[in-house]
RNA sequence: GUGGACGUAGCUCAGCUGGUAGAGCACAGGAUUGUGGCUCCUGCGGUCGUGGGUUCAAUUCCCAUCGUCCACCCCA
């Protein structure tokens, strides 16, 4: 190990090659999945004022208070990186007026920013796919999120994900049962470790979700928020639930379920996994009614969900599941006086005429049998021969590395069509 | 922010109670004068995270610091 040099920001990864082939692979599968359901990509800043973070999520939630990279830029304005993707998106919707036309469905994808400890499946910079959808106040909406995402999971050879769901129902209700836990928290007070007994008055609903065991006999008795919604969210979410069960979605209605940040109201919900450890959401939603007006636009209803790709692809690698990399159909072996020249020009005649073609040229010399290594480790199912021999009789050698076979000698036109067989006939 | 474990070659790791370092993989070359995958041989590669302390002597013991991992908290 070298001293002093420059390492990465804690918590902030890079993502190598041997990765980034099954990264690419998840992204194109979920921009094919939104593209499914309609869904437009939008493409927003990194950074946005600081203010804005601090409206949207909500002045009490830990993002806000400690997890936030803030800043001031040479004007002396207060700037953050964005730590999660609805609040830039609604911006942006009200910034640019595209609430007016209603069902926007959009979705984006990229690397949100929180300055926690890391662990696993939690990091500093982290990438989330988004969904957001506007102006559709109905049940079917949240539902035809579900079914993306369980669509995903079908899509990716995903099983045994869990779908927890719950209503947070109207802002008003919440307020009454806001008050009503209250009251039977601080009948139990003794019993409430520091944190909890801070949130009493800070966000006593997300006492619900507390780890704390003896915490969480008191929620045990306490009274659920699902039992007193107001009728409309009460319709809203039998109705999602018919839905669900209707499209053979399993759920699990999981009363203390709440999410971390302020703007949700109504439905709520959450994909877990037991294989990722503690950090075992993979996909969190829900509707947030209230936050478009909230930010200075049309009064708008909205459902969204994120979902974390650095999580994903940990559980498609724990479930054996990782898309593979696409290695390359062919290896140009050059060896001999003038074959560097004539190979060079050869490939960019294969590549013109075999569209698709995966085309590794031998670089940097080397004998037959150290190419022919490089060939190996190319992972590229065939290797092109171009030796001196070759050159002299206008052939090229066409060899298999994979299965069975000889070396072939070849014509380039043979060869063109024996390459465009090879692409067709799909990975090797 | 709190707690625990761990930092030895590019990677994965060994190194018992202190005597200045090893293996496998990878990489390069050879056995095979134009042919890979198997085998064998050779070679390249480390101021043992960093700084300080104890000691005749520290990779080994102590302290600090940085980093990684896991958990708490919280969340994607």
């Amino acid at each position: 190990m070298a001293k002093q040099r420059i390492q990465a920001v804690r918590g902030m990864n890079d993502l190598l090659p041997e990765q980034t082939p099954a990264w690419q692979a998840v992204e194109a599968l979920l921009r094919d999945l939104a593209q499914g359901y309609g869904y437009a990509e939008i493409r927003l800043p990194i950074v946005e004022k600081t203010e804005l973070f601090r409206r949207s999520i909500g002045e009490v939630t830990d993002i806000v208070e400690k997890e936030m990279y803030t800043f001031e830029d040479r004007n002396g304005e207060r700037l953050t990186l964005r730590p999660e993707g609805t609040a830039g998106c609604v911006r942006a919707c009200i910034q640019h007026g595209l609430l007016h036309t209603p069902g926007r469905r959009l979705w984006y994808l990229g690397p949100m920013f929180r300055h926690e400890r890391p662990q696993k499946g939690r990091y500093r910079q982290f990438h989330q796919f988004g969904v957001e959808a506007f102006g559709l106040p109905g049940p079917d909406i949240d539902a035809e999120q579900i079914l993306m995402t369980a669509r995903l999971w079908q899509r990716l050879g995903l099983e045994g994900l869990r779908l927890e769901i719950n209503s947070l129902g109207s802002p008003e209700a919440r307020r009454d049962y806001r008050r009503l836990l209250v009251d039977y928290l601080r009948g139990h007070y003794q019993r409430l470790d520091e944190d909890s007994r801070r949130r009493l008055e800070t966000n006593p609903l997300r006492i619900l979700d507390s780890k704390h065991p003896e915490v969480q006999e008191v929620v045990a008795g306490a009274p659920r928020l699902l039992d007193h919604l107001d009728a409309e969210s009460r319709a809203h979410f039998e109705t999602l639930l018919a839905l669900l069960r209707e499209a053979g979605v399993d759920y699990h209605v999981n009363p203390r379920l709440v999410r971390g940040l302020d703007y949700y109201t109504r439905t709520v919900f959450e994909w877990t996994t037991d294989r990722l450890g503690a950090q075992g959401t993979v996909c969190a939603g829900g509707r947030y009614d209230g936050l478009v007006a909230y930010l200075g636009g049309p009064p708008t209803p909205a459902v969204g969900f994120a979902l974390g790709l650095e999580r994903l692809l940990a559980l498609l690698e724990a479930s054996g599941r990782l898309p593979e990399t696409e290695a390359p159909h062919a290896y140009l072996v050059l060896a001999g006086e003038g074959t560097d020249r004539a190979g060079l020009a050869l490939a960019e005649r294969l590549r013109s005429a075999v569209p698709g073609l995966r085309l590794v040229v031998n670089a940097g010399g080397g004998s037959f049998k150290a190419q022919f290594k490089r060939a190996d480790r190319s992972g590229a199912a065939w290797a092109i021969v171009l030796g001196e021999g070759e050159l002299a009789s206008g052939t090229l050698g066409f060899k298999p590395l994979r299965g069975e076979g000889e070396q072939e000698t070849l014509d380039e036109a043979t060869l063109v069509a024996r390459l465009h067989q090879v692409v067709h006939s799909g990975p090797a």
